[in-house]
DNA sequence: GCCCAGGTGGGTA
DNA sequence: TACCCACATGGG
């Protein structure tokens, strides 16, 4: 067993305090907030869509395109399959850049039925890291949205960063403007039990205190976190 | 009118 | 690898 270098250590000090942030944000949002219950969509089926639909909006408009679905029939794997892009266009344009999400839909069933007998649990079944490579190579999911069909439709612990999750740890110093969306994910990892319960709330709080306080300008005025101190380990 | 919203893939250097 | 950009509706 060989010496730690003093650049090991000095790793190990970082990752530990930043663990200890990770964990003192989660109860402060946790006693301010209370339990969430996410995420806002009924079936598996809809998580899987919601996802897609929400890439870079608002899920208010994602709220109108699901509604149009539904009145279409079109809210199952099924029937998404045997519409055309075009048709599927019309019906979520209030999502936004709706002809890029209809055709990431439709890549999204035609995997499903080609390759699992469009079933989502086939999909999502083995371990945790064979089924996000295996959601990672269909076009138009990206981590963020495969993270997300794993946590909220799959019951699997793989943390959601999302935009708010960046700002906020960018405000507090956790991570810096180069930090890719793995490292991000990392530090949660680390830092958590491999919590499906957890993770789900912990995703729901960081969405919550980023609408009410961590926008792009930032209304630090009563927010929960508003003295969360992190020390970078020194 | 302007900025922003629970990203991703493709193009370029 | 690391930027830069298109995609597009609806709300504040």
């Amino acid at each position: 067993m060989r010496h730690r270098s003093g650049a090991e250590r000095r790793e190990e000090e970082l990752q530990r305090a930043s663990s200890t942030t990770i964990r003192r944000m989660h109860r402060l949002l946790h006693a301010a907030y209370g339990p969430q219950h996410w995420w806002p969509a009924e079936t598996p089926t809809e998580v899987v869509i919601g996802a897609i639909l929400t890439q870079n909006t608002a899920w208010r408009n994602v709220e109108r395109a699901i509604a149009n679905l539904r009145r279409a029939e079109c809210l199952s794997f099924p029937a998404l399959h045997a519409r055309s892009a075009d048709a599927l266009a019309a019906l979520i344009r209030p999502a936004g850049t709706f002809r890029v999400k209809a055709r990431r839909l439709k890549s999204f069933v035609e995997e499903l039925f080609a390759h699992y007998d469009g079933h989502l649990d086939v999909l999502l079944d083995g371990t945790l890291a064979e089924a996000r490579r295996r959601l990672l190579r269909i076009s138009g999911v990206g981590p963020e949205t495969a993270d997300a069909i794993l946590l909220y439709a799959g019951q699997r612990p793989s943390f959601v960063v999302d935009a708010y999750t960046t700002r906020i740890l960018r405000r507090h110093f956790l991570i810096d403007e180069r930090a890719t969306y793995a490292q991000t994910r990392d530090l949660f990892l680390r830092a958590l039990p491999e919590d499906v319960q957890l993770f789900n709330e912990y995703h729901a709080l960081l969405v919550e205190v980023g609408k009410r306080h961590c926008r792009p300008r930032a209304l630090c005025e009563g927010c929960p976190l508003a003295h969360l101190r992190h020390d970078g380990g020194l």
